[in-house]
DNA sequence: GATATTTGATATAGTGGATAACAATTATCA
DNA sequence: TGATAATTGTTATCCACTATATCAAATATC
């Protein structure tokens, strides 16, 4: 497993002549301009979840481009909403963000005015997290593109069912392995 | 979507009381020890996707930590094993790895005398990557520990037709979304 | 009231991914 | 043929993300 944005853009271009099947396969292939075999990677679950993620999150950010929100932004946006009251450790803590590299993505979305740091009156080390108007403006925006554009493309490809069946998977994996 | 490796660890350790469900709910969960509302993040294919891909990722470097290969330095041994004759340029687009980068990888692999570097007769340019014979019989260990306990745990899990059917639904992502 | 813990924050290091540039070599084609 | 372009491996460098140690302020514990 590997994987990163870049992939099959120059060699994927190359000419493709079909391999003759002949002695020393692999070798003449290589000496012509054939594809390269992925074997046994084909059949590795982390190599394609990881291309997988790749593209989804590259399209992600293309879908949600005019507002400029990564995925990780849009998570904490989401989880400010469905969570008011909440302080930054129990927000990063939940999304799997270590606390020391919350400060700087709040700073960034605290200096859009996206959301606001509020002291706590009952524990005045912890900040209550709030989202601000434009904050709440900016994520209701943000659902209806990754609705109507991401999520709708992804169900456009797989079906419905299949879907459905991906994301609880997914989950499954996630929760229990 | 965000998700690192830490997660869960303290906050889902905390003491969950049911929220009772009066006037200000979420505002009261807070206040109390309640679990996070994931709300429509749970429904965002990326984020259980990423999430689901850090486990899987994590699982591997346990199941093959005796040999210390990572998924990108496995993946790198399987093609050139399956691919034998084919240059730095080729291997690294094939795995999206940008040639920059693959540099240091290979030092790496080759220091270890996992792979080596062999300057092509044809192009004095390229070097022509061969597996070494550690190489192919860290290789084969590598194989056997990510059957028998990577994808073996994937596939209990699962179940083997699950197992086969979100392969190909993240293939047909990887390749076509 | 002494000690330990928690919270937000800083500094710092490691890793992966990305671009520009370079020398050596090879391909192109006028 | 010879000038120019393209390719290969490499270096340097930058950015984003992840991870650990540490700190002061505030709170909890006993």
């Amino acid at each position: 497993m590997t994987v990163s944005k870049a992939a099959t853009d120059k060699a994927a271009t190359d000419a493709i002549k079909p391999a003759r099947s002949n002695g020393k396969e692999a070798v003449e292939a290589a000496a012509e301009g054939a594809a390269l075999q992925l074997g046994e990677l084909s059949e590795l679950l982390g190599y394609s979840l990881k291309r997988a993620q790749l593209k989804v999150f590259e399209d992600f950010l293309r879908c949600v481009a005019p507002l400029q929100l990564t995925p990780a932004q849009f998570s904490v946006l989401l989880l400010l909403d469905k969570n008011p009251g909440r302080n930054q450790t129990e927000i990063a803590n939940t999304l799997g963000i270590l606390r020391p590299n919350f400060v700087a993505m709040l700073d960034g979305l605290e200096s859009r005015d996206l959301c606001a740091r509020m002291r706590s009156a009952n524990d005045r080390r912890s900040h209550i997290l709030v989202l601000t108007d434009k904050g709440r403006a900016v994520l209701a925006r943000a659902k209806k593109l990754v609705a109507s554009k991401h999520e709708a493309r992804l169900i456009e490809l797989l079906g419905p069912a299949n879907h459905t069946a991906l994301l609880e998977m997914l989950s499954k994996i996630a929760m229990e392995f």
